[in-house]
DNA sequence: CCTGCTACTTGACAAAAATCAAAAAATGAT
DNA sequence: ATCATTTTTTGATTTTTGTCAAGTAGCAGG
């Protein structure tokens, strides 16, 4: 079984007929750094699962490019202000290096849901665990400084340090890059 | 019909049977002004619907009060961080105004989801919204100025600024009472 | 109508972070 | 390895917002 199926079976065990759906709209491909997945102005109807790699979910603000999410190793990306709505995604997303991945054409999932109550129920844990996480990082930025975001990524992703660019980082941490460079240079 | 069944019927038009679970799961009542339905440290397994008046969900950072969210007629609230983990939430609940809420009981909700596929969409798509809320209110934050944050409320939820206390309103932009004092002094 | 409370405003100053500019370091292609 | 490009660091200055303190306005209860 791949490894995004099992990452399905976790939060749901799937019976045979809901696997072989949801194997249908999956197709694994190894695709090249700096791809653009996806870009501004599109409408999503994809989601990604990275089995290996990273990519980067920005957006941009006056001429500058904000990242809004990572994807690391075993996480989903997507647009999802424009999965969920079918209007125009204000986010691109990029691959940060040779990625692994498993598009998940989300058309075909959404009509299933009503015959698939399996489905209907891993999309909404799945987006229910999105949720969390979203509300994690709210907390994040309205709780706490610029050094303590920065602390607390270090502590919860560790693996994104190491292999994202500073820049990237310091705008998902939503300060510019000279001041987190002034935070890490005190480390 | 009551407003609340209306309101999940145009997410989900239910069936009958459907339609007397969640009646079983909810209970309405008049409640009054500066009661605190959920408190910090508790677990929460509740949500509420409400159909008349006003409540806001705020945490506490250092001993300063943080409003994390407002609900209005037609808006859920909960403590999310709670409900959807069986952790203890970091939200209060506290009602502004003498209101008409919807209590519903989430654990009737949760054991049925697997019996019930249309409660299982129901839940999807109220999470699924939700998480559009959260998202746009995410970018409202990390996108705008102060001052900017401040107007798009007004255009947003001008109902929410003629009955809310400055000082919550102030936190829920994430600036301090006197900024937001002096931003409005411009206009 | 006065009193006391709470909500809001205003002012002076401090802190955090942004901006602009330039240098240093790291990376990648040849 | 070398050069060019990109990324990161450092410095000086400005902007935004926060903090502390004091005052004013509005309102509820006696």
């Amino acid at each position: 079984m791949s490894v995004f199926l099992e990452f399905l079976n976790q939060l749901v065990p799937l019976d045979e007929r809901t696997s072989i759906l949801v194997q249908s709209a999956v197709s694994k491909r190894l695709i090249k750094k700096k791809t653009i997945l996806q870009r501004e102005g599109s409408v999503c109807r994809k989601f990604y699962f990275i089995e290996k790699g990273c990519a980067r979910v920005y957006y941009h603000k006056d001429d500058k490019e904000i990242t809004g999410w990572f994807g690391l190793e075993g996480m989903i990306v997507s647009c999802i202000d424009s999965l969920f709505t079918a209007d125009k995604t204000i986010y691109n997303i990029e691959l940060l290096e040779d990625s692994v991945l498993h598009t998940v054409q989300y058309d075909i999932i959404e009509q299933s849901f009503l015959d698939y109550p399996l489905l209907e129920r891993l999309g909404r844990l799945l987006v229910t665990q999105n949720y969390l996480l979203l509300d994690q990082r709210m907390k994040m930025i309205i709780f706490h400084s610029a050094e303590e975001r920065y602390q607390l990524l270090l502590r919860q992703e560790p693996r994104a340090l190491q292999r994202i660019p500073l820049s990237y980082i310091a705008s998902y941490l939503n300060v510019t890059q000279e001041t987190l460079s002034r935070i890490r240079a005190k480390y």
